[in-house]
RNA sequence: GGGGCGUUCGUCUAGUGGUUAGGACGCUGGCCUUUCACGCCGGUAGCACGGGUUCGAUCCCCGUACGCCCUACCA
C-alpha cells in the first residue's frame, strides 16, 4: 500500500522533467512528463522543463527543438523552461557550467571530492584486469588519496582530469522512495562517481542534484532506472548540506518481451505516433493507463479527468508493456467521437492538407492517366504500410545475412539523420554505399522496397522526404526485423 | 559476477484476510447489418512457487524462482 506523498507546507510543489536532447523525442519522456505535470496540477504546483545537454558529443539543438514540439503536440506544456524562461534559469545545463564548477569546487574544498587523473585507457585496463580476476569492475579509487603536492604538480602541468565524489567507504545509505518505501544499499556498492568530466561539463549526477536544489524542486518524479543511483544523489545532497527532495520512481515502459522500451523493438519516437495519426489526446490517455488507473477504472479519460482524480496511490509498480494494439483501439474510440468537421480537420492537419498534397502531386504526375489513379498511387505514402515480404527485400544475388547487415547500416544512418530533406537523404544514403560494399543500385533498391513495399516508385529520396523520417524509420526497422537471420 | 526494484488472464489493470477474483485490449461465438466496420450480448484465460501467521490467505511475513534496471568522463 502506497502511503500519501508528503507535500511541503511552506512552499509550492515544483517538479521537473529533464530530458537529454539526443536522438528523437522519446515516448518515455512524455510518460514521465505526464505524471509530473498531473502531480503538479493536482497540487497547484509548477512543472519545469530542464534540458540536460551535458553530453557534448550527443546533444543537439535540433533534438531539443523536437522535444518542445512533441511535448507541445501532446499538450504537456511547462511553466518554466529554456524556451519560455522563468525565475530559476537558465534551464539549459550547457549554460550553467559555471554553477557546476563552483559547486564542484566547494566539494573539493570541503574534502568531499577529489581530482582523478586516470585516463580512459587506464580505466579500461583497470576494468579488464578486475574482470579477469573476478573482482568488481567499479573504479578502484586509485587517485582518491593522491598527495596534494602531486595533485598540484599534475594540475600545474595541465593534466586532464575529472572530479570524483568521495563516497562513504562503509555503512549504509538509504532513502525513501515515496512509492516503494525505504531503499537502502551497502556503501561498499557505491563507487566514487564522476562529478565533473574532463571536458568541464558535469555528469548527470552533479548537475541533477545542483539544479534540483537551485530550482527548488520538491519532488523528483523520474523513471525507475534511476533507483540505483539515488543513494549517490542523497549523499551529494548531504555533502552540500541540502535537504533532498521527495523521490518518486515510476515504472519503466516495456517492450513486449518486458525489456525496457527501445527503438529496436518498438516505435519510441513521439514523431512516429504523430506521423501515423495517433491523436495526441489518445496517446496521453494511453500513457495515463500505464501503471495508473482511474478510481472507476474507466479506460477513456482526458488529461483533465486524470488531474481531477490524480493520486500516486493509484500507481501500480510492475513495468507496463506498451501495447500498440490497445493504443490503436483507444485512438479509434477518440476518432469515432469526432464530429464530421472535426474529423476532416484532423485529417487535414495530418497529411491531407493542400500543402502536403502539393508536394505529393508532382511526384505522381507522370504515373497517373486519370485523377482517380492518384489515390491508389499515393497509397504507399499516405496509407499504413504492411511489412514487406522477405523475398522482395533481398536483392538478387544477395544473401539474407548480407541484406541484414546492409539494412542495419542504413537504419543506423537514418536514425542519426537530423536534416530530413531530399538532398541530405540522398547524400546520407550514398555515404552508406561504401560501408555496405554494395552496388549503389542494389542498396537503393532494398531501401526503396523496405520503405514503399514496391519496386517501382517515384524518386526514392523525395518519397522518403514526404514520408517523413519517423515513418521511414519504422518501415526500415520493420524490414530489418524481417531480414534478421 | 555484484547491487537494487518488481511479479493478478497473452497484454493493460481493479480488488479484499472469507468475492463464482471484476473490467479493458486481443482472440473467439452470436446479434445488428445488403457487405464490412461500428455497436450490443456471450465465451476464452490469471492471483509465479514453497513455507509460515491465521478458523481462513490472492491480500500479511519469510524464502525460492523468474523478469527487469543499474554496475560509463550516457543520461
Amino acid at each position: 500500500m502506497i502511503p500519501p506523498i508528503p507535500l511541503p507546507t511552506d512552499r509550492p510543489v515544483r517538479v521537473r522533467i529533464a530530458p537529454s536532447p539526443t536522438g528523437d523525442p522519446h515516448v518515455g519522456t512524455a510518460y514521465v512528463a505526464l505524471f509530473n505535470k498531473a502531480f503538479a496540477a493536482s497540487n497547484g504546483g509548477r512543472f519545469v522543463l530542464r534540458i540536460e545537454d551535458t553530453d557534448q558529443t550527443r546533444s543537439t539543438r535540433a533534438s531539443e527543438e523536437a522535444i518542445y514540439k512533441s511535448l507541445g503536440w501532446l499538450g504537456l506544456t511547462w511553466h518554466e523552461g529554456p524556451d519560455v524562461g522563468g525565475d530559476y534559469g537558465p534551464y539549459r545545463q550547457s549554460e550553467r557550467t559555471e554553477i557546476y564548477r563552483e559547486h564542484a569546487d566547494k566539494l573539493l574544498a570541503a574534502g568531499r571530492a577529489y581530482r582523478c587523473f586516470a585516463t580512459a585507457e587506464e580505466l579500461a585496463e583497470m576494468r579488464k584486469s578486475a574482470k579477469s580476476e573476478g573482482r568488481s569492475t567499479s573504479y578502484d579509487r586509485r587517485y582518491r588519496d593522491l598527495p596534494s603536492a602531486e595533485v598540484e604538480r599534475r594540475l600545474a602541468a595541465g593534466e586532464p582530469h575529472v572530479i570524483r565524489f568521495k563516497a562513504p567507504l562503509d555503512g549504509v545509505t538509504a532513502f525513501n522512495d515515496a512509492l516503494r518505501g525505504e531503499v537502502s544499499i551497502d556503501n561498499s556498492q557505491m563507487d566514487d562517481q564522476v562529478l565533473m568530466k574532463s571536458d568541464g561539463f558535469p555528469t548527470y549526477h552533479l548537475a541533477n542534484v545542483v539544479d534540483d536544489h537551485l530550482m527548488e524542486i520538491t519532488h523528483v518524479i523520474r523513471a525507475e532506472e534511476w533507483i540505483p543511483s539515488t543513494p549517490k544523489h542523497v549523499r551529494l545532497y548531504e555533502a552540500f548540506g541540502w535537504q533532498p527532495p521527495v523521490f518518486i520512481h515510476l515504472p519503466l515502459l516495456r517492450n513486449a518481451d518486458k525489456s525496457k522500451i527501445s527503438k529496436r523493438k518498438n516505435p519510441v519516437s513521439l514523431e512516429f505516433y504523430e506521423a501515423v495519426g495517433i491523436l495526441p489526446e489518445a496517446l496521453v490517455n494511453f500513457l495515463g493507463r500505464m501503471g495508473w488507473s482511474m478510481p472507476d477504472e474507466r479506460e477513456k479519460f482526458s488529461y483533465d479527468d486524470m488531474v481531477a482524480e490524480f493520486s500516486f496511490q493509484r500507481m501500480a509498480l510492475g513495468g507496463p508493456v506498451f501495447d500498440l494494439e490497445k493504443l490503436d483501439w483507444l485512438n479509434g474510440l477518440y476518432i469515432r467521437e469526432l464530429g464530421d468537421d472535426a474529423l476532416v480537420e484532423r485529417l487535414q492537419s495530418w497529411l491531407l492538407s493542400s500543402g502536403y498534397l502539393a508536394r505529393v502531386a508532382p511526384l505522381l504526375r507522370e504515373r497517373i492517366s486519370r485523377l482517380e489513379d492518384f489515390v491508389p498511387q499515393a497509397s504507399f505514402i499516405l496509407g499504413r504500410a504492411e511489412a514487406t515480404p522477405l523475398e522482395l527485400l533481398i536483392p538478387k544475388k544477395k544473401e539474407r545475412v548480407e541484406a541484414y547487415r546492409a539494412m542495419k547500416i542504413v537504419v543506423e544512418a537514418v536514425d542519426a539523420c537530423r536534416d530530413w530533406r531530399n538532398e541530405s537523404i540522398e547524400a546520407l544514403l550514398r555515404a552508406q554505399v561504401e560501408a555496405t560494399e554494395w552496388k549503389l543500385r542494389d542498396l537503393f533498391m532494398m531501401v526503396r522496397v523496405a520503405v514503399t513495399g514496391q519496386k517501382a516508385t517515384p524518386g526514392l529520396f523525395g518519397t522518403m522526404e514526404l514520408l517523413g523520417k519517423a515513418r521511414c524509420q519504422a518501415r526500415l526497422r520493420q524490414a530489418l526485423l524481417t531480414l534478421r537471420p
